[in-house]
DNA sequence: ACGCGTCTCCACCCTCGGGTGGAGACGGGA
DNA sequence: TCCCGTCTCCACCCGAGGGTGGAGACGCGT
């Protein structure tokens, strides 16, 4: 037997599923949430199997009510079911944490099936929001590679303390040389990368990858 | 019909897959290539509407082929088709901009079937690596959201100049309000995200999001 | 042996950035 | 009505940061 909670704000929704899944066998429905915030205090009582999660809630959103879920309740999946299927909201979606995505065409058949799946451990996304996956994913920035231009390892270095906000004093005691030196490298990878201050070369710094977020 | 063009470094695999699409009705394998660099030599010449791209390949593997082919031949769809399946692989691939990702364990059908998909303007991803994509997708960094901590509009809005590489009179005369008036802002959101200097509030505005990569 | 690049250090200069402590104007909420 | 937050501006101070022009030491490749 399935344990599954809804959340969705809208009654007919709730109730139309609800009744759905009543007729597949081995689903139940053991609660109803109509926001994030119900969602996410229901599952920790209840400890469902699966949400079926509406992302356009009040409150608290489906995105982000999966993203609490992911750290409050883990052994919960999360089936996003919803109206919009934009690039953003499918990304931030299993970003969040989500298994499945599902769009409310979907038909019984097809949520009992993607359930199933997901419990299985696979993900499900409806084939009609593939493509915004795929288009949000090709469209977003690609994680950049080693270190660029001419940089020596060691200005390297000094830019990335740079950029974790060290000043030239505690970037000289880190790396235990003087602050002349530190200086001196910090202009050389000016000259290098095309910086006029370090909060240019921070900026650099960031966008080549040379620092995690 | 449908024009494809193979890239596989391995000979079986080209020939086989010649085969399989030549009993489908509807496909013309136009080219066969070796490595990577062939392929989008060959997919130049012949312009090919599908790419079915092995991912490991000497010379140039097939995602920077991928890569390649998305600014060369932008009219050329690709379909991944490789043993591999790993999380990294998968992002990659579509990332580089493929439509589709099948494994050697896709049967002809499902093959013409995914080509048809691609051509017919969808993504195509074998049900068994939709979880590796998931599962990327899921640990990869999130983008960060709207604007943070007690941050003003305005503030932000200098914050992010700021992470630009622009100096206190550029942002000045860009906002159109004299210096002080930026010194003023700066002061207040430094107190407010806790910063010390402006590498250290860049690196800030790049960990929140307020400034794309 | 020689040259080259990297890393280290020094001294000097001066600008821009950051800190302080204000103040006036506008608009919205209590 | 008054208060509060935001945005604007000013004056003054000072030190860290950025620019210049060196120089010596080490390692590497030719």
């Amino acid at each position: 037997m399935i344990r599954v909670l809804i959340a969705d704000d809208q009654r007919v929704v709730r109730e139309g599923l609800t009744m759905v899944l009543a007729l597949m066998k081995g689903f139940e429905v053991v609660g109803t949430a109509a926001d994030g915030d119900e969602a996410v205090t229901l599952a920790e009582a209840l400890r469902p199997d699966v949400v079926l999660m509406d992302l356009r809630m009040p409150r608290c959103d489906g995105i982000e009510a999966t993203r609490r879920l992911r750290s409050e309740v883990p052994e919960t999946k999360v089936v996003v079911l919803t109206t919009y299927s934009d690039d953003r909201s499918v990304l931030d979606a299993f970003r969040a944490g989500a298994r499945g995505y599902l769009t409310k065409d979907a038909s019984g058949a097809q949520i009992s099936e993607a359930l199933r799946q997901v419990l299985d451990n696979h993900a499900v996304v409806d084939p009609a929001v593939q493509r915004h996956l795929i288009d949000a994913i090709a469209t977003e920035p690609t994680p950049r590679s080693r270190f660029p231009d001419g940089l020596t390892p060691r200005e390297a270095e000094v830019l990335s303390l740079m950029a974790g906000g060290l000043s030239n004093a505690e970037i000289a005691s880190h790396l235990v040389v003087s602050e002349g030196t530190v200086k001196s490298h910090i202009n050389h990878l000016f000259a290098k990368i095309g910086a006029r201050d370090r909060a240019q070369a921070v900026t650099y710094a960031f966008r080549q990858g040379l620092t995690e977020p």
